[in-house]
RNA sequence: GGGCGAUUAGCUCAGUUGGUUCAGAGCACUUGGUUUACACCCAAGGGGUCGGGGGUUCGAAUCCCUCAUCGCCCA
């Protein structure tokens, strides 16, 4: 390629397409079992509802940089793709889609419903793997999973009667949270809780056979049709004459028994309460030790049923509205007052959760999540960052049995069989099966599968999503295949802290179960994108931008430093387009770097200049040291510190400085020695740059040089840390505060580069090393570095440890504004040496501290003490 | 109500085992700059009593206690 042809600004685009359908058609992401050391990432499976969002882009960007530095390191890296089937959001997308058709669900058969479910899922399934793709994710696509493939829901119905038959899973009356408008229980896990403003509404019932009336407090007046009792605590002096009484519910006149129970608070409301079995936990508890009736007066879509005697068929929450009035004309209301109080909200719909008593399928946790807790607690699975243990482990003390069952149709199918009518069930794969196992446990032989009714509800979701790093490798139905074996344990997982106890959990369960074994060594949980406000990014509050629109803005690579760059594990990403922007200018610092070295003629029969010598030489061995801090960030999963080293070290180390030591003046040639060193230097960067910016490092290494087709940087071996020379780093640093004085020097005084200076150096107590002074005569724009052993009056002079630099001036000195800065200078040395001395004159801190803490503070005080001198000299020449 | 975590520069965050000038980074800010790779840039700067108080220690951002504020999880 020709000089002219190379743009002066980066433009994403056309690159990012080019390279990814190169590394798709070449196969590049593709995993099979070989003899190198695996390296297996399980994708967080996306809801097949969704579209991409903010959080997919920080979680997979961060995948995808781990997976590419392990293919980097030699490993068979393989990043399994896929997605969860979702059954409550899925359903009630598939049933609104029938609606707004004209088609209500209850006037399909099962399975016809299901065929709309899959066409709709095979319409819109796949929309956030596709957009992946444009943030560069190498996962091998043709290991696709879903968690209601054939092969898959076969693993989800063997592990339910598995467990079944293990004697872990059972079917009871449980109060369970009802979703009213998904028409489904929910487990524990997905009722969100918040303090909502409402009403606590005081009421009076009358006492049977008497003119009084008792008070009560309820922030849901229409449950008072479901109402059996009301309680008081027995310790209550206010209500001794109540016992044995009993009062009738309003409107509807139920007469119901007073009892008591020290479950209420004295305190709160009237210290009278209302007992609804059927529609609060706490009462049904009470309930059942009082033997209280049980009165359902909702119907499943949380309308008021028959029971309720009152606004039957009307919605729960306008029938508070409704029966307000009708208590108020009956004289019960004694009086309204605001409240505040935590409301459970469903996930999913964020319908106000309805406790309801029904039957449903629990897995039995105890015995299952001791394993569990103990493999993160021995660090055998490790958190990062660490202290979501502490979470882990509350959680799993604190375990309840598992709500399985959903009365939805998008799902795994239960495997029970009922048999005739009663609740009399099997557990069998197949019909034909069931039919055996029926007909011993009935001991009815002529049974025959048409007595034979299949439990209709479907498994939770995250019961299938649970297996998935082993289903995904077909580790269930299929335990001993080469992949499972291979792949198993997977090495990292990235996910949100929010589904720790919904899916981590769970898989690490399933894992101990199922295989013996850890699910994975590591598991990072990923922030928060909020917005500049703090607030969750989400689609309701419109506040999350188009991430495909940013790529389009800001490039896949731009998007991906921008989000990494301030992401630390477990911390929240606050995001801002300034941060994508930061990205997108990097990937053009380093487009215009390419730029100016490609754009370099070489020479070769000119030699090499002293200062590139030594230039090439720093800069590897900071390249080296580099490489190392690296590597030990990635290692401890430091992401956004990690990108940071690579961020400074190309933009300060290599482009500030390296290029500017070893750049030919205007229009002159490159050596050969020096440029192919650029070349190699500028490779090695780009290596350790591409697990972050994986496009534009791979168009610049075919840019850079003429390549195998089959030669990507992808595909290029990690480099290796090499022996660095700590000492040249050192004088570097000096070397560097040395220019940068130099340059503050030209500043304050007006002194244009193109104005040559010349440099004195009087050498301090530990010497002044000669090694770079070609690089600051070229950076400095110098004319000569001359040792003396004199302080120059009529110079700017400065210090670089114990060294005393000056730069003639001609009499240009401000010898006022010269003295003021002297003295600042000598203020703080001074200050500081006080310090020094305070410590090394306490008997105790000499005599209890290391020596070589000592040892350092006596440095300190010869250095000091050396340029308070030097500086009082310096002055005293001023003055004179 | 129970538990966990946090509080460091204007903002977002590092700071590992208490000890090198350890008080840092990026962004933002100020000042200067048409030094032909890049203004999506270059150079030079300013800015924090490490939430308050107490304690341990020769030595505390780091360990302990306490108070305040905030966040998350659970009930």
């Amino acid at each position: 390629m020709s000089n002219q042809e190379i743009a002066t600004t980066y433009n994403p685009a056309s690159a990012e397409d080019k390279w990814y359908k190169y590394w798709m058609d070449n196969g590049f992401f593709k995993s099979t079992p070989d003899e190198r050391e695996p390296y297996c990432i399980v994708i967080p499976p996306p809801n097949v509802t969704g579209v991409l969002h903010m959080g997919h882009m920080l979680n997979n960007s961060i995948q995808d940089i781990l997976v590419r530095r392990a293919r980097m390191q030699g490993k068979n890296a393989c990043w399994v793709p896929g997605t969860d089937h979702a059954s409550i959001a899925t359903e009630a997308k598939v049933v609104a889609k029938l609606k707004a058709e004209g088609i209500d669900k209850s006037q399909l058969t099962r399975d016809e419903f299901m065929k709309h479910a899959w066409e709709w899922k095979e319409k819109h399934g796949g929309i956030i793997l596709e957009q992946l793709k444009k943030l560069g994710a190498s996962c091998d696509w043709d290991r696709t999973s879903f968690t209601m493939d054939e092969g898959y829901y076969e693993s989800v119905i063997d592990t339910f009667i598995d467990l079944f038959n293990k004697g872990l899973i059972y079917r009871g009356v449980r109060m369970v949270n009802w979703d009213p408008d998904a028409q489904t229980a929910v487990s524990d896990e997905e009722v969100m809780h918040t303090e909502e403003n409402s009403k606590l509404y005081y009421l009076r019932y009358k006492i049977e056979g008497e003119e009084e009336f008792v008070t009560i407090a309820t922030t849901r007046p229409e449950t008072i049709l479901g109402d059996t009792a009301v309680c008081i605590n027995p310790n209550d002096d206010r209500f001794k004459h109540l016992k044995g009484k009993r009062v009738l519910v309003p409107l509807i006149n139920r007469s119901i028994p007073i009892i008591e129970d020290d479950y209420v608070d004295m305190e709160f409301g009237t210290g009278c309460l209302k007992i609804t079995p059927a529609h609060d936990l706490n009462d049904y508890e009470i309930g059942n030790r009082h033997g209280l009736e049980s009165i359902d007066i909702f119907n499943d879509n949380g309308t008021l049923n028959e029971a309720a005697q009152l606004f039957v068929g009307v919605d729960r929450f306008e029938a508070r509205k409704q029966i307000l009035p009708e208590l108020e004309k009956a004289g019960n209301i004694v009086k309204i007052e605001d409240y505040k109080n935590k409301v459970g909200r469903s996930e999913r719909t964020s319908a106000v959760i309805e406790p309801k008593l029904s039957m449903q399928w629990f897995l039995k946790m105890e015995d299952l999540s001791k394993p569990a807790l103990e493999v993160v607690m021995n660090d055998e699975v490790q958190f990062h960052p660490a202290k979501f243990k502490n979470t882990y482990k509350h959680w799993m003390e604190n375990i309840q049995d598992w709500c399985i069952s959903r009365q939805l149709w998008w799902g795994q199918r239960i495997p029970a069989y009922y048999i005739g009518s009663t609740n009399d069930f099997v557990v069998a794969k197949t019909i034909e099966e069931a039919l055996e196992l029926a007909k011993t446990k009935s001991g009815n032989a002529n049974l025959t599968t048409a007595d034979l009714h299949q439990e209709d509800d479907v498994m939770d979701t995250w019961f299938s999503s649970w297996l998935w790093p082993i289903a995904v490798f077909d580790g269930i139905a299929n335990p001993d295949n080469e992949e499972i074996n291979y792949y198993y344990p997977t090495n990292d997982l990235v996910t949100a802290p929010e589904i720790m106890f919904f899916w981590v959990a769970r898989m690490i369960i399933a894992g101990k179960e199922y295989r013996k074994d850890i699910p994975f060594k590591n598991v990072y949980y990923t922030g928060i994108v909020r917005d500049q406000q703090r607030r969750k990014m989400s689609k309701s509050l419109g506040n999350s931008p188009d991430p495909l629109m940013l790529i389009d803005k800001y490039g896949a690579d731009g998007v991906r430093v921008g989000m990494l760059l301030c992401s630390p594990a477990g911390g929240d990403l606050l995001f801002d387009e300034a941060l994508t922007e930061q990205g997108r200018n990097f990937s053009n610092k380093i487009w215009n770097a390419f730029r100016l070295v490609k754009n370099w003629e070489v020479d070769a029969s000119i030699d090499q200049p002293a200062s590139a010598k030594v230039g090439v030489e720093w800069m590897n061995a900071k390249l080296d040291q580099s490489i190392e801090t690296l590597n030990d960030h990635f290692d401890k999963f430091r992401l956004s510190d990690a990108l940071m080293t690579v961020y400074r070290l190309f933009w300060d180390d290599f482009s500030s400085w390296y290029l500017e030591i070893v750049k030919p003046a205007y229009q002159q040639p490159c050596d050969k020695t020096t440029y192919d060193a650029s070349i190699e230097i500028f490779e090695k960067l780009l290596k350790l740059l591409h697990p972050f910016m994986p496009f534009i490092t791979e168009e610049i290494w075919h840019l850079i040089d003429a390549r195998e087709e089959s030669d990507c940087i992808m595909l290029a071996q990690w480099p290796e840390v090499g022996k660095y020379n700590m000492p040249l780093l050192t004088q570097f640093e000096d070397t560097q505060a040395v220019i940068s004085e130099i340059r503050t020097v030209r500043k304050v005084r007006n002194i244009s580069y193109k104005d040559m200076l010349a440099l004195h150096v009087k050498q301090g107590v530990d010497g002044f090393n000669a090694a770079f002074n070609s690089v600051i005569i070229k950076m400095g724009g110098l004319s000569a570095i001359d040792i003396v052993d004199e302080k120059m009056d009529n110079a700017a002079a400065f210090m670089v440890k114990t060294s005393e630099f000056f730069i003639p001036l001609d009499g240009n000195i401000d010898v006022e504004a010269e003295m003021e800065k002297l003295s600042k200078e000598l203020a703080h040395h001074k200050g500081f040496l006080k310090g020094v001395m305070g410590k090394l004159s306490n008997e105790k801190f000499v005599n209890s501290a290391p020596e070589k803490v000592v040892a350092i503070e006596r440095k300190k005080q010869a250095d000091a003490e050396a340029k308070i001198k030097a500086i009082e000299e310096q002055m005293a020449s001023l003055k004179g």
